[in-house]
DNA sequence: AAAAAACGCTACACAATGTATAGTGTAGAT
DNA sequence: ATCTACACTATACATTGTGTAGCGTTTTTT
């Protein structure tokens, strides 16, 4: 039988790693991120033809989620037309995509 | 209209994330990979305990896309029972996971 | 000024993915 | 010899994501 005792410390850390995954573990999310290292602000269908293949309903959901947890701002830059951006909590995000990408990088140069 | 040739750079650095995103991505694998930092091994029964309310289907599935990424390894401990550990590749990903952790902490120290 | 295209989505039916619960064969523990 | 743990698999269901179409508004083009 395993020693529980061990595994007791792991287990306390674990929330904490969720309220990253909660974000990063949505599909499209990281790649949607992403596009703010060379980007200030970005716009829907800009976010919609530079991920190709992802749907409109589901980049609306992960939008209104990341402006929900505070990662992102949404501002309209006329009458019906807006952009998003990252806040300071989300622009913290981005070492995290980078160390995605190093690993990323070193492991599957080629990707796939 | 906005400049698609300003996007270029992002868009050719996507493919990378992907193959981060491709594990990091999927539900419960970061969760699971973090009992590796405290654990040098551990055993399907353990990651089910711990990871509380994981399917054994679905942890399985995630066991058997670590394997084959090459981020996990599965070893008989006896005839019947196993345990799985980290290839160099996946211990490469633990800064990652602790980077996900610290922006984690700083953002929402309380959990969700 | 009129027509066309783009924008920022939403709607619908379907496909894929994850879950709750139960169960299976083998093997260690008592 | 019996009991329990282990490492899963099975089934039916719930949730999530997708392809395609479309909608009202606004901007651009002609």
């Amino acid at each position: 039988m395993y020693s529980v005792d061990t595994m007791t410390t792991a287990q306390t850390l674990i929330g904490c790693v969720d309220s990253a995954t909660e974000v990063l573990g949505d599909k499209w999310t990281p790649q949607l991120l992403r596009f703010f290292i060379n980007e200030k602000t970005v716009r829907f269908c800009q976010l919609q033809d530079l991920t190709e293949g992802i749907n409109p309903r589901t980049l609306s959901a992960r939008l209104t989620h990341l402006e929900e947890q505070g990662i992102i701002v949404k501002s309209a830059t006329s009458s019906s037309r807006c952009e998003y951006s990252l806040t300071d909590k989300g622009y913290d995000l981005l070492p995290v995509l980078q160390n995605m990408q190093a690993w990323s990088d070193k492991y599957a140069p080629a990707a796939v």
